[in-house]
DNA sequence: CCATTATGCTCGCGCACCGAGCATAATGGT
DNA sequence: ACCATTATGCTCGGTGCGCGAGCATAATGG
């Protein structure tokens, strides 16, 4: 979301950014749903749409018979050749690589597996996907929107612990120099889908948290990522919840993070520290039903969970948790323990009608939406627009 | 900050509106500065600048000769009979209440020590302040906004520690129900000032933090107060960072509160809790220098609240933090083991380049100036302005 | 088949910003 | 004292864009 701006030549386009942002907000309104959400007379409508239908942003068909009385209103959607960002994903195990149009739809997609999960490896197979969408797609790429599952910062990855990353630029992914690049954290855009489309949907605050190994999420205010200066917020599993003689690989110690994944349930079970550290704690949920050691483990990990889901939502007061990932498993598994964790944690005056805790809607699809999210909230703004009219121009001519 | 608004009709204000919060930010600027820094033709200043003068928004006085050449630009300056809000600060001992005019000068004020401190006789005594205030002012008071030493939800205290509060309305001090009634945690509502008028200037992302009885705070991002869903955020004095099984007077358990201010240092002093912990922490640290045992006990809690503080830095990512109250104080005598006990709490990535720790700059007019902010960010807006243009032309025409 | 309902389009209006050209008010060298 | 230089302000016609009234269009349903 842009912020008011201060600057008068931008008022120009702030009526085409309102109905394309809605659009991208609710893909598949009507036209008179869009005039009657964004206050627009009639006549409004049909100049913006008519401009927005020159540029190639956006079209209009038929909508399907609604049933009741009056003139139909044709839907709007993306242009067909409109505007569209390309998302990477790149997890543990996979990559994927897909072009999105205004509204979220998936246009073109491509994914694999990891052959070397080396940083050159990895990102040369991605650089080569992201040149081929390119190539098919041309100018129509307005900006490459990364999601990958490490700390943050800029467009650099300071330290991955699943992928065994330190220090990797991702600035080869940019396939030019006038193409944006964001880089994200994958729970951290998986909050922000979630916040915008998923169970968040029309909550102002929203904490979004996720357990894989250690804990990940982000805070989503108007619908606005909170990720910091650099980008590296949302690392609430390095808050210092825990035994301050636990070492954390991240460098500190002490951090929650510790307490409630894999790691946490083996050393409890007076298990090694796990290679996998995401399966481990599938098994021990798995045997927790007739293991009283494993439930006694998973019973600690979803008690430390809810202290410290607790603990946050004192300091930053959502009106909604959305839990991801084994968080989700443990709420499952320990429901109970998650609560009296979480009530335990709370400052008494909360525990009134504390925020609801509950488990995300969108999956893994959603690290996918917030990447494209974040990247349309960079192509819909007063420059992104201009260049795209720059751009589409140059195209027309060369085409007639 | 208002947020961009999908509503057409309001776009005509919007130029108005970024003359008059630039204003507020920098009082004092002149008129072909400004048109610089919002890209204004001299054209649309001067129809800008002549619509505020008759809207009694802003008025131009003749600036002090500036030495260079060329026309001297006259200085914008707050209206003389222009909006004001009505600022009242409730702390442990005093009340104040004062009316801010447009960049932030206080016009009238008035102070007085509680003789009772019961929320009845306090209100009621602010109360008469803000209707003779008032009385003095008229419709010139658009918004009353309070900073009050207290965990606050919407327009109610939940708890006051130091006050002896619990569940307190304010909406006594409403004068009436059409004008604003903000309440704000004093601590979150001088982070705001602090970031964007004291050391935080300029700076998109700050972690204002301050010790007193228990710690306070607020994360201020692009100017805007982030104080969660109901304004209780910013509490980040409940966030276990301590022993479990230490009890805190706010229900939880662990709280960080516990480890860093007075009631720290005299438990591990092995004094009983003091009934003014923040008296109870000056005596200690002037002890310090020459008491080993209160140069201990200093020392935890300036590494307790370094560690706190990594901690925080690792889930918000600030850019800079500001420290007021005790933690100035702490960082001072012990600056080595907040530092410590900071670098010990940030992930190793963080650690090249930590957001420094500096002192707040605004001193105890913090408050007051948050709030007066506060205050104009909801007058500065165009529902604010629409209502203020009815008001000034009825008076206009009532007195012609 | 036409009343009813909902929506879209045309067109004149007005607000607010832009830019070019001219006016104004200071400095500073001769 | 005068005038070139510099910086700024004002006037005025042009334009982009949203508004609203009135008319046109496309569905439903008795």
């Amino acid at each position: 979301m842009e912020r008011p701006t201060h600057r008068m030549r931008d008022l120009r386009h702030q009526g085409a950014l309102a109905v394309l942002r809605h659009l991208h907000r609710q893909p598949g309104v009507t036209r008179s749903e869009l005039a009657r959400a964004l206050d627009l007379s009639s006549g409004s409508a049909t100049d913006l749409v008519a401009r927005l239908k020159r540029l190639r942003l956006l079209d209009e068909v038929a909508s399907a018979p609604s049933g009741g009385r009056g003139r139909p209103s044709p839907t709007l959607v993306a242009h067909p050749a409109g505007p569209l960002v390309c998302v990477v994903d790149i997890s543990h195990e996979r990559w994927r690589v897909a072009a999105v149009e205004l509204g979220g739809r998936i246009v073109q997609h491509t994914s694999g597996r990891h052959v070397d999960r080396e940083p050159d490896a990895v990102l040369d197979r991605v650089r080569r996907e992201i040149a081929a969408c390119r190539r098919r797609l041309g100018h129509r790429i307005r900006a490459v929107s990364v999601a990958v599952a490490a700390t943050v910062r800029g467009t650099e990855v300071v330290q991955a612990a699943t992928l065994g990353w330190r220090r990797v630029s991702l600035e080869p992914l940019r396939p030019a120099a006038d193409v944006p690049l964001l880089v994200g954290n994958d729970a951290s855009l998986a909050g922000l889908a979630e916040a915008r489309r998923g169970a968040g949907a029309g909550v102002r605050v929203v904490l979004h948290l996720t357990v894989e190994v250690g804990v990940g999420g982000v805070l989503v205010v108007d619908g606005d990522l909170l990720d910091g200066a650099t980008g590296a917020g949302g690392e609430f599993g390095h808050l210092p919840f825990g035994d301050p003689t636990l070492r954390c690989p991240c460098g500190a110690t002490g951090c929650w993070d510790l307490l409630v994944d894999g790691r946490a349930m083996a050393r409890q079970l007076g298990q090694p520290a796990p290679d996998d550290p995401r399966t481990a704690a599938e098994h021990i949920l798995a045997a927790a039903p007739r293991d009283p050691a494993a439930r006694a483990a998973v019973n600690g990990a979803a008690r430390a969970l809810g202290r410290g889901v607790g603990g946050l939502v004192n300091a930053l007061d959502p009106a909604l948790v959305t839990l991801s990932g084994l968080a989700v498993d443990l709420s499952a598994a320990a429901p109970r323990e998650v609560d009296a964790g979480y009530r335990a944690g709370l400052m008494s005056f909360r525990r009134g009608q504390p925020p609801p805790l509950v488990p995300s809607t969108l999956g893994p699809d959603g690290r996918i939406a917030g990447a494209a999210d974040a990247a349309f909230d960079t192509v819909l703004t007063v420059p992104g627009i201009e260049a795209w009219s720059r751009s589409t121009a140059r195209v027309r001519e060369g085409a007639t």
